[in-house]
RNA sequence: GGCCCCGUAGCUCAGCCGGAUAGAGCAACCGCCUUCUAAGCGGUAGGUCGCAGGUUCGAAUCCUGCCGGGGUCGCCA
């Protein structure tokens, strides 16, 4: 149940009623109104602009938008829901709804409980949607920010399944170009050692450790063999061997943070050639053959000129027909193809997938792709698929305010399984979405276990253990009393009338729409400010109860009131948990 | 130099497909509590929403230009 979405179709069938009496166009687009918490809560329980929005297209008939308003109100002030409608300011209309609503949006909460809040109708997503997120180079373990953005797709791809999309989660693997081979040189250096060598890492090769434990497998599994051979016969099974133990790594910390994509998408395919054709050539080709690559020269960049700058002619994609500044290059000047002509073959297996919408997941660095990127999806899909690419800034890593030193030796770093070992997954998960995609996160690995109201994680997890607290209490003073949500949908709600009780019901009764505010933006992180300002209303209602203890949540005097109250708070824990299973972090039922 | 992102309270940030008197946490200040409804509570103060124009009945929000910070700019991925 959702009030908001609710009472904008109820508006809008007013509207339809003014227009059938020739006093508004047919035609209105009533996307453009909204219905809303007005922000001084004095003002009621609903607003909207309504009036406002069609003042142009009431003209006619309405002499100002008040006017319109007046007329709304009145039609809506006959609706059951409706106590009172009245137009405020140059044409607001302000609704107060009779308590009964509250009492019909938490018998719908309980009993749907954490099912409540999936977008019905006109807020539901509908399509194929697939999320690529992380596509971190399989040459190393993954650090912190790699984790932000795994956390950031796999909490938009609970969001948007959630709000009724089918969703694919997909990592890409760049297990092709230089980067790879340089794996493969550094993991047979490894593979030395482990047959008794002493070697030294050159600069240029990774160093890291934990290139050891995959040399020893190479060991393991050619013996001596390889030792006599040539680079150009032993690269290709150390890289594949490599990437594959490099891989195996990264799943296994994805895994440490609840992160499991469906489809693991190899660059390597895109450029394996079968009758002497790749993937990505079949693909130029093809747009070759809409004019959309030619061979040309590019302007060179304003500004400082690079040293190497040569002038020549080289294979272009016309991006700049879809928007984008500069037509992009396609082949290097060895031949070989750039990272982006992979990238379009890449993202037209998507299209051909079948997927309506794509969204990438990036870090900032490379926002200057973005263009290139949607250009190449609108050219591949006339213009039918939709990319969204979701740029992920730095995370600073801090201690107590202190920032965390990394140390300078090559291939040393702070490592994101190092940190979820530390603090654990629910802080990281939470503290990841706690701050908008392409802010910039400070992640204070003190401040995010501290049992204290400062640290935004436990304040929420505590509201579902202290909700679940009350419940049992409850059962201890009523043993009798049916505590399950389908049964509490029974109790006597009108009982509910202290303004602390009615603000944590309103609360609740936001969730839906947040839903679909959230996955319409693509935009997770509004779930877990939403999250602390539910349990903020939770914990102050709760204080309340020091001090006047007919306020508590059990009072084993009053079975009808307790039970009234149990309602209230399972309804809390149903959206608690529901909202922490989208963002991936546990909701507990106590804090140890 | 081109392009992209950011600029909101002392600090860290929400709010941004336009809507009423711009919010939260921390810090500051003032009270209260010393408790198992525990991991404190309540309140006060604090803002020319970077600057200047524009569109609009209405702009933190949209447009343009500046200023400041970051990112990025063929042969890295």
């Amino acid at each position: 149940m959702n009030i908001f979405s609710a009472f904008h179709a109820a508006i809008a069938a007013i509207l339809d009623s003014i227009a059938a009496s020739g006093r508004l166009p047919e035609t209105l687009d009533y996307s453009r109104f909204v219905v809303e918490p007005p922000k001084d809560a004095a003002h009621g329980d609903l607003a909207t602009n309504a009036a406002m929005v069609f003042a142009k297209e009431a003209k006619a008939n309405f002499a100002n938008p008040r006017q319109l308003a007046v007329e709304i109100a009145a039609a809506l002030a006959d609706l059951p829901d409706v106590a009172e409608a009245e137009v405020a300011g140059p044409g607001f209309i302000n609704i107060r709804l009779k308590p009964s609503v509250y009492a019909d949006v938490l018998r719908a909460v309980l009993n749907d409980c954490e099912a409540y809040g999936r977008p019905q109708g006109r807020g539901a997503l509908a399509g194929r949607i697939n999320v690529e997120y992380v596509s971190a180079n399989p040459t190393g373990p993954m650090h912190v920010g790699h984790g932000r953005g795994a956390v950031f797709g796999d909490a938009l791809a609970n969001l948007l399944a959630f709000a009724g999309a089918e969703v694919t989660r997909e990592y890409y693997i760049n297990d092709a170009g230089a980067q790879v081979d340089v794996l493969a040189r550094s993991a047979f250096l490894r593979y030395r050692e482990a047959l008794g060598e002493t070697i030294a890492i050159p600069e240029g090769l990774y160093p890291g450790d934990y290139l050891k434990a995959a040399g020893e497998a190479i060991a393991k599994q050619y013996g001596r063999g390889l030792l006599d051979k040539s680079e150009s016969e032993w690269l290709e099974p150390v890289k594949r061997a490599a990437i594959d133990a490099m891989m195996a790594m990264i799943r296994d910390d994805l895994a440490a943070l609840d992160i499991a994509h469906e489809v693991f998408f190899s660059e390597r395919t895109l450029h394996e050639k079968i009758n002497g054709l790749s993937q990505i050539d079949k693909e130029i080709n093809e747009l070759r053959a809409r004019g959309l690559v030619y061979d040309g020269r590019l302007p060179p960049p304003k500004g400082q000129l690079p040293d190497d700058w040569e002038d020549r002619e080289q294979t272009l994609f016309r991006s700049t027909d879809f928007g984008d500044d500069v037509d992009r290059p396609l082949k290097k000047s060895d031949g070989s193809n750039t990272y982006f002509a992979a990238d379009i073959a890449y993202h037209k297996s998507k299209i051909d997938r079948g997927y309506t919408t794509l969204v990438d997941i990036w870090g900032a660095d490379h926002g200057g792709y973005v263009k290139r990127m949607s250009a190449a999806v609108a050219a591949l899909s006339d213009n039918k698929v939709a990319l969204d690419v979701k740029l992920c800034q730095l995370v600073k890593l801090m201690r107590g305010g202190e920032p965390v030193k990394m140390s300078k030796r090559a291939g040393d770093f702070v490592t994101l399984r190092e940190v979820v070992d530390e603090v654990g997954v629910d802080a990281v998960r939470f503290m990841m979405l706690y701050r908008k995609n392409d802010a910039p996160l400070e992640f204070d690995l003190a401040k995010v276990i501290e049992q204290s109201k400062d640290n935004a994680v436990f304040y929420v997890q505590y509201a579902h253990a202290r909700a679940k607290s009350a419940v049992r209490q409850a059962l201890a003073a009523f043993p009798d009393l049916d505590l399950t949500p389908q049964a509490l949908a029974g109790a006597p709600l009108e009982l509910l009338q202290d303004e602390g009780e009615i603000a944590l019901a309103k609360a609740i009764a936001q969730y839906p729409r947040l839903i679909e505010s959230a996955a319409a933006a693509h935009e997770p992180h509004r779930i877990a400010f939403y999250l602390y300002d539910l349990a903020s209303v939770f914990h102050s209602h709760w204080n309340k109860g020091k001090d006047r203890p007919q306020l508590r949540f059990v009072n084993s005097d009053d079975r009808n009131s307790t039970s009234a109250r149990m309602a209230l708070v399972v309804s809390l824990t149903c959206v608690l948990a529901s909202g922490s299973r989208l963002l991936g972090v546990s909701a507990p039922d106590e804090m140890r």
